[in-house]
DNA sequence: ATGCCTTCCGCGGGAAGA
């Protein structure tokens, strides 16, 4: 079973690219972030033609998530629990039948979190990190084959970074998010890239200015955590880069894992 | 580092991104 997580930047500005790659990539299960869209404005039709279902948390103007998957959805929740004040839309999770038990998706936009001296932008970040810590925590508790995916917008070490120095100020690089990053893989994921590449010049986002993608200056910050029972049906990961080459790109690019898993 | 692009909203630049 193919599963993929994607910042797609605006699924409505990227419907195009977006039905492509699926027939391209034929995941099974995808993960989308940044639709920038309201639930009423998703392009719903044009994805249900391509064979899949469509769980939508959206927002007006940015942020929202998304869940596409050609298995059935038994449930879908919205929205990360810890704060009921917090009204930005970053988070779904599906729950789906496969042969070997229940398979559990979440497509999570993690907050950006610049600039740092910022008096809101940073604590939430890091807030919401330990709500994310607080959820993994529970929902590990659960022993079954768990994948939390998404735009972290965390660089983990400096070899995730072309130019680690250039990140020295920023919010995806700061110690806190490295350590709160750190924090959740110890509860017991594996994360899914590492685990199969020790390799620099795996990134999966270039910035669209000063030439970025041309100068492959690239950061990682696109993940795929496992918990055991995922971990131990893992076999091989993927970045698909070359869907950054294409016309209208998004700024990130898809992420894909296999896992040994059949639709109930 | 900032904002060299790009999206969104909505109609004119401003917010947000990483």
């Amino acid at each position: 079973m193919k599963i993929v997580t994607w910042n797609i930047n605006g699924v409505r500005a990227r419907i195009g690219n977006l039905t492509h790659w699926l027939t391209e990539s034929a995941p099974d299960i995808v993960c989308l972030q940044e639709i920038k869209t309201v639930d009423e404005q998703f392009p719903r039709a044009e994805i249900e033609a391509l064979g899949y279902n469509v769980e939508i948390h959206g927002q007006k103007g940015f942020n929202g998530v998304a869940l596409l998957s050609k298995l059935r959805f038994d449930e879908v929740i919205k929205g990360l629990p810890g704060d009921e004040a917090d009204e930005q839309a970053r988070f779904i999770e599906g729950v789906f039948s496969t042969d070997k038990g229940a398979l559990r998706v979440a497509s999570l936009y993690l907050p950006n979190g610049n600039p740092i001296d910022d008096e809101k932008k940073f604590p939430y970040k890091l807030s919401w990190m330990a709500r994310l810590e607080r959820w993994a925590q529970e929902r590990l508790r659960l022993e079954e084959a768990l994948v939390l995916a998404g735009d972290y917008n965390v660089i983990p070490e400096p070899v995730d970074a072309r130019f680690p120095e250039n990140w020295l100020g920023d919010a995806l690089f700061q110690p806190q998010t490295r350590q709160a990053f750190r924090r959740l893989l110890n509860l017991g994921f594996t994360e899914a890239v590492r685990a199969v590449t020790d390799a620099s010049d795996t990134y999966t986002f270039w910035d669209y200015q000063a030439g970025a993608w041309q100068k492959n200056n690239g950061i990682r910050i696109d993940h795929l955590l496992l918990s055991p029972e995922a971990a131990n049906r893992f076999s091989s990961a993927s970045i698909e880069k070359h869907v950054r080459a294409w016309e209208k790109p998004s700024d990130h690019v898809p992420v894909a894992i296999d896992l040994a898993l059949l639709p109930a």
